[in-house]
DNA sequence: TAAAAAACTTGAACTACTTCAAGAAATCGG
DNA sequence: CCGATTTCTTGAAGTAGTTCAAGTTTTTTA
């Protein structure tokens, strides 16, 4: 099932037959089960993963010994280390699957063969991390300028649903506050 | 003087002569004064600012009337707000000069234009995004991990020159705490 | 080079959050 | 469907930072 990925694609690049085939015959599909990590901390980070289904999360471990989630990602998200990808340096961060997910699992020699073969899909990754640093810039004007209580109620506005889906002391850090705190707010006790 | 962006475009693809020369012919160089604007809140961003000499900055104004730097860019780096610009949606920043500024200011018809006929940039465009988005990760993850005097002592360390180019109460505000605070770190008193 | 504007400093009072600890509730997987 | 694990809740005490206000220093510009 890689038509979520050529559906993703479509929004932003055509691909010809030929091009959505030999695309094809480099992608497989993975099922990654909940809690699994599919990058740790001081591994190089080499691929790129395509979320089909299910829900994955970027976390650091802080020195207190806690995780702290820097990103989650759904259906049609790509996550990756791009720092560690790029650089060939350890990664800072922990890749692990939230929830049962189905991935593709692009890696990087993979890739870089396809972008020769296919050079519409610089176009295509070139958009997706010029939108994803955008979102970045939003996500820390949302950190600075909000208080936590906003900032709890604006994510839970824009993304009920996802509120739903994930555990609460992991959108807590992503948020930027404690468990403890998420629970007084939510219980109207601030 | 395109040199600068022609060797940072250098580092990730090699463009032979003629494309090099398609690519100059669009460009032209502006000088920006201390403290003028490129981009307002409430405008929609169409240009991609690259900077061969100087130090920008991209801002918000919170509610209680303060700035709040988000980001520098200083010499071989892009500044824009990619999520206005691929939206079509107002942005939520300013973006201004810190100090007397050169820039390569590229209008989004050029840069489509110049796509179509140099593709390779495509790749160059999607290097330099997926870099500044691993970059704005490891920002949070200071952000949530590093206390304000250590966030302060980081940076610092890091990048020494800088901290003396920009006024200190923009630094503070990049760091997320008060410039009152920042002059008590420095001056010990914490 | 002087006047104006911008940037920095200081201390005191305050507050939005954290931390800890322990129990209760929900969920997972065999 | 039951035991084990994970997640959520609550209150009390603590603290890392903010805010305010006023004075000082530095930088800019005319």
């Amino acid at each position: 099932m890689h038509k979520a990925l050529l559906q993703h694609i479509a929004k932003f690049v055509t691909l010809d037959p030929a091009e959505t085939e030999l695309l094809e015959s480099c992608l497989t599909v993975f099922t990654i089960k909940r809690k699994e990590l599919v990058l740790q901390e001081g591994q190089i980070c080499n691929t790129l993963y395509f979320i089909i289904k299910g829900c994955m999360r970027q976390y650091i471990i802080n020195s207190k010994g806690t995780e702290q989630t820097l990103q989650f990602g759904i259906e049609n998200w790509w996550i990756t280390d791009y720092l560690s990808y790029h650089n060939h340096i350890s990664s800072h961060f922990y890749i692990q699957a939230v929830e049962k997910s189905e991935v593709i699992a692009l890696e990087k020699t993979t890739l870089e063969a396809i972008l020769l073969q296919v050079p519409k899909l610089e176009r295509y990754f070139r958009i997706v991390a010029q939108k994803s640093f955008g979102a970045a810039q939003m996500r820390i004007k949302f950190l600075f300028t909000m208080s936590a209580e906003e900032r709890y109620h604006h994510f839970n506005n824009l993304n009920p649903e996802f509120v739903q889906r994930v555990p609460q002391y992991m959108l807590a850090s992503y948020l930027d506050f404690s468990a403890e705190f998420m629970s007084k707010i939510r219980a109207g006790k601030v």
